[in-house]
DNA sequence: ATTATCTATAGATCTATAGATAATGC
DNA sequence: ATTATCTATAGATCTATAGATAATGC
């Protein structure tokens, strides 16, 4: 892990805070986000999150109207800075001289190390997003967020495969599928529980290569 | 689809009922494994549960000594029917002169199908397994279940990839992230939401024979 | 003096039970 | 007469609020 030099210098984007209720907001965000992907959303009582973010009940209500209020900001939050993220490590300017192969890898280690926690809570949004549709619509623009399609889309000349387009979109929607595998640490179902992260890397990488039949 | 000709009389195994006690205790798992699958687990109330199935309340405590209780049973069905279904479905005899490719097809096809149901459920069930142990055993049985991986090992001649073994866990932690991916019909984190079922599952095979290196 | 927090609690929702009624099968 | 079902409700849990107290910043 960490070979990859492309991705040396890349890290998840988040505002810093300053005032006492900036912190307090924070905090019951990151209580919120940790707790509802561990336990799940309707399992989590407001108290939980008060009682994690180290304020109480009131002080939850004090910043947000309702607890599905909270839900939405978490949502809003996790949006926003995961565009931020993208429009700065899916810059064409820094991906300058890399192959497709590097920025699949750099995508996949990143994933693996910065994404765990929002991997964990992006699968218990995506059970209730069927039902909500802000949540459903917030969820949306990042799906709309096309940065690593395009930027991957500007190595299409290295892809032998007859429909590079089509190609490449299988290959992500498989490395987020396994991802969320992986992040999700569900022992059964994994028949791959027992391989490291480098393998694991090292494996879904082949496959893409040998699918997309990269051109070395 | 339904072109392979190994999965024509391919169904999931269940067992039919007789008394009204047999077919109440039926309707309220059915009732429950949709309603859990849709909703989720702790958003579905016992009443919604009985009024699905066309009771009351108080039939399920009478069949169910709480709401847990009937969790557990219905896990326990879908592991019995899912081990029969295995049991009838990868029997080496069915699969006498078929190509890893065909195995592979088939149960792609099977699972798009027969499974989708029953993938719902087991997502939500996934979500809730790491805090149970009771959930957490019953799906260990599952990937305890090696018939597939069997199955498959009996080709393993037709295998190129250097670690025959390592590669094929690899297609089915592949195809199994999935085709959870399509169960959960979010449209969002899938790029290949527009692909029919048939281009995904022609596209899925090219990846898994072309990493696999199938030697045809 | 305005904003943030806490304590205590009302109201809503859900689980599970008790007791009454209906259906089954010998 | 035994088993299955229903109706009505007690008890538990969770959400959200009201009113009192503490901290902030001009």
């Amino acid at each position: 892990m960490g070979k990859n030099r492309w991705i040396s210098d890349l890290h998840w984007v988040r505002q810093g805070q300053q005032t006492r209720s900036q912190k307090t907001q924070a905090a019951l965000l990151d209580a919120a986000e940790t707790l509802f992907g561990e336990q799940g959303i309707d399992s989590t009582a407001v108290s939980d999150v008060a009682c994690r973010a180290g304020c109480s009940v009131g002080a939850v209500y004090h910043h947000f109207k309702d607890k599905q209020t909270l839900l939405y900001a978490l949502v809003e939050r996790m949006v926003e800075e995961s565009i931020a993220t993208s429009e700065h490590a899916l810059d064409p300017a820094r991906w300058e001289g890399a192959t497709l192969t590097d920025i699949l890898q750099g995508y996949l280690e990143f994933s693996l190390t910065e994404g765990r926690v929002h991997t964990r809570f992006k699968s218990a949004l995506l059970e209730i997003a069927r039902q909500d549709q802000t949540i459903h619509d917030q969820l949306h623009r990042l799906s709309n967020s096309t940065r690593l399609m395009d930027l991957l889309l500007t190595r299409k000349d290295e892809v032998g495969h007859l429909q590079p387009e089509l190609a490449l979109r299988m290959v992500l929607d498989q490395f987020n599928a396994l991802l969320r595998n992986r992040a999700g640490e569900s022992p059964y179902e994994m028949h791959t529980k027992e391989s490291t992260d480098e393998i694991f890397v090292t494996e879904a990488l082949k496959s893409a290569q040998a699918y997309l039949q990269i051109k070395v």
